[in-house]
RNA sequence: GCCCGAGUGGCGGAAUUGGUAUACGCGUUCGACUUAAAAUCGAAUGGAGCAAUCCAUAUGGGUUCAAGUCCCAUCUCGGGCACCA
């Protein structure tokens, strides 16, 4: 063994890791405790890409520094394996998705574990594991016995391709997230689960997370709460309107009102000239898609006939239908102030209807559109003329609510849950129907409500999933009456809401997690993962505060801080897709004989955790070189400690303890890249100055959570354990230091000084207006110096 | 359109509290070893200039003894939201 032999290294640690299981989590009562994860991955068939090892590195790296820094650390592991590429596979080729699934599971797991992670193996999980999905229908049956999974009929976004709905967070620009085709709204009873009862909570607790600001910005963006008013109109004909206004201050200059196509009184409100105009208009409305919509933002819109009375003028305003009013949002309808309101005043110009300007403009104001939104005085309001619209807000609300016809509001952009997917490779949702249609839960004793084998895995056009071929296990028996069940499965965003929380007790029959030991190692620490923003990160909130008002919790976020890590693309900068040809495969990395430990130390140095980083086929090279440098500086070519680093000289004591302060600071602030350097500079500096054993050792601990294999081969060769270090203060300073003496802020000279003159600045001062090179540019006294002994740095004004 | 981020050598990036700009790595050049190449080791490497020195952190201003860092304006790129009343 003359050189540095990572695959050998490798095989060997892997193995030992394997029989001994260092990576067990224990319990230990009053030591410090440390849970993290990644967001466990879709294991596809593909395999590993250098995304994934990024994403386990850094939770690696963090878990062995927490480790040797003997905390009792949880770091499991996990398969996200419902969902549509398994299913897809299956129609397409047959293979059924819980053979696949386990297929690609093992292969996952091999490629996984030749990372070298630091994994609590037993710990594994499955969310197709009946084991587990039992616990999820567990799950939503705690949320449906409080009312919080329900069943509605509503327009849902449908994807006629993958022959499912979708939930609202599963539709970017008007497609379907998994295949892209564009999406229909379909009219169908699915179920929900309640996530609104929770904005609030959701919105108010984001500021006190220590997560990314960007995250955080979209999850508030995402829940959207609006304050204002809802207000009542009186039409003709007796009926009444409701609209949702976060403006009551320009209630006078409500001029008509629009309601939503899908809204339930336009039936009642066309008259017999406009019934046949209207009902087309709504109808084409409705089918229309919602890229259509964007695409088009040119206002369309019928009047229908009817009028309604402003409550606060007394005047009859047209009540008009238009598809720039959103039925999901508020109450459905508006009403108009085009005055003050950029798309009513759209409306209103080209639909010829009036408009009533309420709002003095200051004169100061820049804005120069043709409405005013900003604040004023009011006008043309009656008695509140001359109040500020912050003000008239307020009273005029007061005003609506002592009439009886208003009140103040808040809303949500936010929609609940939709969980129901026409789908067989999900979680079947635990409730039968009896023959009037009337919904029962499956007792909890009778869980899981296994998957059914079928033989054809297509949805048929019904809009029933394949469950619905499983005629015998379609048939259940509650309390003696026969029942149907439901064929719909959840949405696998329900599967992996609490799987956090399984893994301190992932084999527990008797809870869904074991309440000890969830008191022990919840919420988690740190959680790293690179994308589901807003979807999972906002279920997965909601599911612990839900739990938590159960007392099936001790917390109400169950994440502490999240890491958001950037992607990984090809070196052209774009990303990697099997289409373009430019994926890089970490297994080819590792077995071109860079080995593990290179790969991940690379990516960890390629730059900031959570910023996106080009793959460089060339730039690996260097780090492999630094490896080697690590090893040849401990073992001679015999493979054995180098005699040289047994005795040695002691003057590397400062550069050892700057390293160790370094790497130790840069790993608490996760800066990843600037640790790997320093352990670079340290290793330059042993080859210029020779190294002691005790700078190996050093070396080797620090490099632990970077590079397993080799610290691990180092610290047995050594003779060491792998505690992390501690620095000593005193020892990072040298005998003299460099002071750098300034001119008017800029460089002018720099000055050996013994390290106790430090404090000296009346020496230090008098020795620099010595220097030839200050006297040059000082020509004559100085006006003022100033000292900063914090960074040893003279300026002198001229 | 609105709301965030970011812009530093040939390239990835560093500069943590306003205090020596360009750490570390890649690439390039030179040297050592070698019959030769690779590997390895050593040296140099922002630009201009023989040099002293000057100029450089997207652009233009400002604050300060001192600005990549703070303030104002502009440009470019990236991300999010987008008829949400």
């Amino acid at each position: 063994m003359d050189r540095y032999d990572p695959i050998k290294i490798e095989e060997k640690w892997q193995k030992r890791w394997e029989e001994t299981e260092p990576f067990k989590a224990k319990m230990v009562k009053n030591k410090p405790k440390m849970f993290l994860a990644e967001m466990f991955p879709y294991p596809s068939g593909a395999g590993l890409h250098v995304g994934h090892v990024r994403n386990f590195t850094i939770v690696d790296v963090l878990a062995r520094f927490y480790t040797q820094q003997e905390m009792k650390v949880l770091r499991p592991f996990g398969y996200d394996t419902f969902g549509l590429p398994a299913e897809n596979y299956a129609i397409k080729t047959g293979i059924s998705p819980q053979s696949a699934t386990k297929t690609n599971i093992e292969n996952f797991r091999k490629q996984a574990k030749r990372l070298g992670l630091a994994i609590d193996w037993s710990r594994e999980i499955n969310t197709s594991d009946p084991e587990y999905y039992r616990w999820t229908q567990w799950c939503f049956l705690q949320l449906y016995k409080k009312g919080l999974a329900y069943r509605k009929e509503s327009y849902q976004w449908w994807c006629p391709v993958d022959q499912t709905v979708l939930a609202n967070e599963q539709v970017e620009n008007g497609k379907c997230w998994r295949c892209g085709h564009e999406v229909e709204k379909k009219k169908m009873k699915q179920w929900f689960f309640k996530i609104t009862d929770y904005a609030d909570e959701l919105l108010n607790d984001v500021d006190s997370l220590d997560w990314p600001e960007k995250i955080k910005t979209m999850q508030k963006n995402w829940i959207g709460r609006s304050e204002g008013a809802e207000i009542k109109f009186e039409t003709e004909n007796n009926q009444q309107i409701t609209v949702f206004t976060t403006r009551p201050d320009t209630l006078f200059g409500a001029t008509f009102l629009v309601l939503a196509p899908e809204h339930p009184l336009v039936k009642k409100l066309v008259t017999e000239d406009t019934k046949e105009k209207v009902e087309q208009y709504c109808q084409s409305a409705i089918k229309k898609s919602e890229i259509e919509r964007q695409e088009n933002k040119e206002k369309t819109g019928v009047f229908t006939g009817s009028y309604a009375e402003n409550p606060a003028t007394g005047e009859k305003i047209p009540i008009w239908v238009s598809d720039y009013v959103l039925m999901g949002y508020g109450e459905g309808a508006i009403m108009a102030v085009p005055a003050h309101d950029e798309r009513d005043y759209e409306f209103a110009e080209k639909f010829d209807l009036p408009i009533k300007t309420v709002i003095d403009k200051p004169e100061n104001s820049t804005d120069d559109d043709k409405c005013y939104h900003g604040e004023g005085e009011l006008i043309n309001s009656d008695r509140f003329d001359g109040v500020r619209t912050e003000d008239a807000r307020e009273q005029i609300v007061a005003w609506l609510e002592q009439q009886g016809i208003g009140k103040q509001r808040v809303t949500y952009k936010m929609r609940d849950w939709l969980i129901s997917r026409q789908r067989y490779w999900g979680c079947p949702i635990p409730i039968a129907y009896d023959k009037d249609g009337n919904e029962h839960p499956i007792p909890e004793d009778r869980l899981p409500v296994l998957i059914p084998e079928v033989e054809d895995y297509k949805p048929d056009n019904t809009g029933r999933s394949a469950l619905a071929k499983a005629t015998d296990w379609l048939k259940v028996t509650i309390d003696g009456e026969e029942m149907t069940r439901e064929t719909d499965t959840l949405d696998g965003y329900a599967c992996s809401s609490w799987y956090l929380w399984r893994y301190v007790s992932p084999h527990d029959e008797q809870h869904a997690w074991d309440p000890e030991a969830i008191k022990y190692w919840a919420p988690t620490d740190i959680y790293v993962g690179g994308d589901h923003a807003v979807a999972h990160l906002l279920y997965i909130r909601f599911w612990a505060k839900f739990f938590a008002d159960q007392k099936l919790l001790p917390f109400r976020e169950p994440v502490k801080t999240l890491l958001y890590n950037g992607y990984i693309n090809a070196p052209d900068g774009k990303k990697m897709s099997k289409s373009k040809g430019n994926v890089i495969d970490p297994l080819d990395v590792i077995d071109s004989g860079y080995g593990a430990d290179t790969l991940r130390t690379y990516e960890m140095f390629i730059g900031p955790y959570d910023q996106d980083a080009a793959w460089d086929t060339k730039a690996i090279g260097g780090v492999y070189r630094f490896l080697n440098r690590c090893w040849s500086l401990c073992f001679d070519s015999a493979g054995d400690v180098a005699k040289s680093a047994t005795a040695g000289p002691a003057h590397t004591i400062a550069i050892r303890n700057k390293t160790i302060k370094k790497v130790t600071e840069d790993l608490h602030r996760r800066s990843f890249n600037t640790a790997v350097a320093a352990l670079m500079e340290y290793v330059n500096e042993l080859y210029k100055q020779g190294a002691t054993k005790e700078d190996l050792t050093i070396l080797a601990k620090l490099l632990k959570p970077f590079a397993p294999h080799l610290a691990s081969e180092m610290l047995e060769k050594l003779d060491e354990n792998d505690v992390w270090p501690t620095w000593d203060e005193a020892a990072l300073k040298e005998e003299t230091a460099e002071v750098v003496i300034q001119v008017n802020g800029k460089l002018r000279a720099k000055l050996q000084v013994a390290t106790d003159d430090l404090k000296d600045e009346e020496k230090i001062t008098k020795l620099a207006l010595t220097d030839e090179n200050v006297k040059k540019f000082l020509k004559g006294e100085p006006k003022k110096t100033i000292y900063v002994e914090r960074v040893k740095l003279l300026n002198i004004v001229a």
